[in-house]
DNA sequence: ATTCTGACAGCAA
DNA sequence: TTTGCTGCCAGAA
């Protein structure tokens, strides 16, 4: 698969990769994904590299990541602050006060779920 | 080249 | 318990 030496264009790219195999429904953290790419504590790049994938194609659905708080910490990027939840709602997500209800049991951990026999 | 920022996470007080 | 600072990595000025 992969190598370990493509530095070039691989975080940003895996990013986006990653965030699209997020199933519909579920949701991820940054560590979560950071951890997967290798980056691990460096969580904060992952927030960095969805805010490029809006210019990205096909969309990234950006809106399954949030902290590890499930809290939609990027929503204030999506141009309106209901965006994002409405676009978790869409889904089957419920959120409440900016915060998505039972993250702990949609959470979907590319690092355990790619990672699965 | 150096410095600061950034959609975070972890640890200390 | 909550609040705040530091650490982390990569990119932009």
């Amino acid at each position: 698969m992969e190598k370990s030496g493509n530095r070039d264009n691989c975080f940003f790219s895996r990013v986006y990769e990653v965030t699209r195999l997020v199933p519909g429904g579920r949701v991820t953290s940054y560590g979560a994904i950071a951890r997967y790419l290798g980056t691990g504590r460096s969580a904060i790049m992952v927030g960095w590299a969805l805010n490029k994938s809006f210019s990205q194609s096909p969309f990234v659905p950006a809106h399954r990541v949030l902290n590890r708080n499930g809290l939609l910490t990027g929503k204030r990027h999506f141009g309106t602050s209901t965006a994002m939840q409405q676009l978790l709602e869409n889904e089957g997500v419920k959120v409440e006060n900016d915060k998505v209800v039972e993250f702990k049991k949609i959470f979907w951990d590319p690092s355990a779920e790619l990672n699965k026999p």
